[in-house]
DNA sequence: TTAATGTCTTTTATCGTGAAAAAACAGTTT
DNA sequence: AAACTGTTTTTTCACGATAAAAGACATTAA
């Protein structure tokens, strides 16, 4: 009777799972250690501890970390404020990409390829304990994660009780797509009304610079759209200056994201058109006819829309408790 | 430099903190027993387990502890099927109401406190590990919390780092009621394309109904509007078929919660005034002229902004950082 | 006296654990 | 057989503990 989305539990082995109580990986140090590794190419010497940090994004405490493995490994002799670099990176310096990723990534990536990989059918339950197990993490640790995750309307919790996948149907893309449509209109309305000088114009320029380079180079770099799609809607959403229409982008990017990954048929062709659709719709705001960008920007959304319900199979119409 | 907004951390004591471990309260069984006992007033008997769950919202297991209790402070005659009932329950048989709540709750009602009780101003730290110290609960319970709440807009984390809190601002309120205004014109109108035989008008009538009784009792009952309110704008709402509209009533419902609890000023003359728009809104929606439900849902909205950007003081306009 | 480094403290992220509650299974009664 | 009760297993919820990372404080160099 019961149907559960991690079927298989298969006694993979939890790889993680070394010693006990490993509280927290270091991901953190190991992607600030290779992003760090790149800036050593092009510099005879680094910066202050603070100023590095502002850099990687990350604290002092971390700063010191990578660069004490970095004295350790004779790329660099470190000695107060004197950081000289004595070699270039060799790529056996890198921490495996792996193991640079954020927990929080690795359970959503484990749980979206379950989601999509077929099999997953509206109703399912989710059981936390189950898949904790066999992605090798805590329970803590998924149960945020599906938190996090419940606002992508997606799946939903029983009171005191376990979740429920609803399903990646053609009801969830009309929905996400009603709202996108009302939300990207309102929002290319405000970026018309925005004053000459601010700085989306000239966001909005080097943007429309980029996509051109692109659609003259689509044959090799197509893939490279989804990037430049985001960007682009992402820019056109801060005019509403609405947190809620902002925020909800992030539903938006996080479908696209696993629909681009999953749904390459006719992948340079569908770019190629959204490219085009792009520059009109750039053109419009540009002109700062209301007009025009309503009209952009409905027959684009038109498009992504029709983009994403082709790749949704319509289940079949299953029986509802 | 740095802000909490906890900030008194006034040694009070953790009265939750008995033991060690206490793992989970039961909070499920001793609410489900209070409502169980009111079931009591009006049965010689009581109905199986498994209906008894149903009717309770509870697993068996629970029901079953109820029972055992029952049984044990001579409320029932328990055997198998037969569970008579012995005697009329005494208010000293009922579990003190703040044992019911879940921690979920007293999790958020402590920090709406906090929010609201002013000195909480915009751009301050929120700490985890000080928050769970204070009202006494473990840090999972409290990051859980910070999570579900975040889609409410009013706080805000920073990657690997702490929770800083937007503000309950003008800003917010404007922002939210922007949202408010644009999904909830399209659900009314969604709501007048509704077949006649749909259950939402005889729904709608029921509310009717309702609002002109409370209308009638104004004078002793005007702050069970609040209540009523939230069952029409659902109603409404629902129309609209799109669980990010649906969703969205969530963080609606929160903000006028508390601003209910709140702002006491004027309370009789504005719910008045709310319930004669109401009524004129519903009469609107069953006319189901478009341009009318347009103009009352418009009307009803802007006086709803209004009360609550009155009550939100505008803050000085303190320093970014 | 400003801005860095060196050191120490606090907070966050994650785990394993155990009780509460749900769910599954097995045995009874109607 | 269907629906219940009795029993066992599984899952959820919440905690304390611990390493990673952030942050604060003290000291030193420019």
């Amino acid at each position: 009777m019961e149907r559960h989305i991690a079927l298989q539990a298969g006694r993979r082995k939890r790889w993680r799972a070394t010693g006990q109580g490993m509280s927290k990986s270091n991901n953190v140090y190991k992607d600030a250690f290779n992003r760090c590794l790149r800036l050593l190419d092009e510099a005879r010497s680094l910066p202050s501890e603070p100023e590095l940090g502002a850099l990687l994004g990350v604290s002092r405490t971390t700063v010191r970390s990578i660069l004490a493995r970095m004295e350790e490994t004779g790329l660099i002799a470190w000695n107060k404020r004197a950081k000289t670099v004595l070699r270039d990176p060799r790529s056996d310096d890198f921490f495996p990409e792996e193991e640079t990723d954020t927990l929080a990534e690795i359970i959503e990536r484990s749980f979206m390829r379950r989601l999509l990989a077929g099999g997953a059918e509206a109703g399912m339950q989710i059981n936390e304990l189950e898949l904790a197990r066999e992605i090798g993490v805590g329970t803590t640790s998924v149960r945020e994660f599906l938190i996090r995750f419940s606002r992508f309307g997606l799946i939903e919790k029983r009171r005191n009780s376990h979740w429920v996948l609803k399903g990646f149907t053609r009801a969830f893309a009309l929905e996400l797509t009603e709202i996108r449509e009302m939300f990207e209109l309102r929002s290319a309305a405000a970026f018309t009304a925005l004053p000459q000088d601010s700085p989306v114009w000239s966001d909005l320029d080097r943007l429309e610079g980029e996509h051109r380079v692109l659609a003259r180079e689509i044959a090799t770099r197509f893939n490279e759209f989804s990037e430049l799609d985001e960007r682009l809607h992402r820019l056109i959403h801060r005019a509403s200056r609405n947190r809620f229409i902002v925020d909800f982008y992030d539903v938006i990017a996080m479908i696209f994201h696993y629909h681009y990954q999953w749904n390459k048929a006719q992948e340079r062709e569908r770019n190629e058109v959204a490219i085009g659709e792009h520059l009109a719709y750039i053109e419009a705001l540009k002109s700062r006819d209301l007009g025009k960008v309503d009209a952009a920007c409905r027959k684009h959304l038109k498009s992504a829309r029709q983009t994403l319900l082709t790749s949704i199979p319509e289940s079949r119409p299953s029986q509802k408790n």
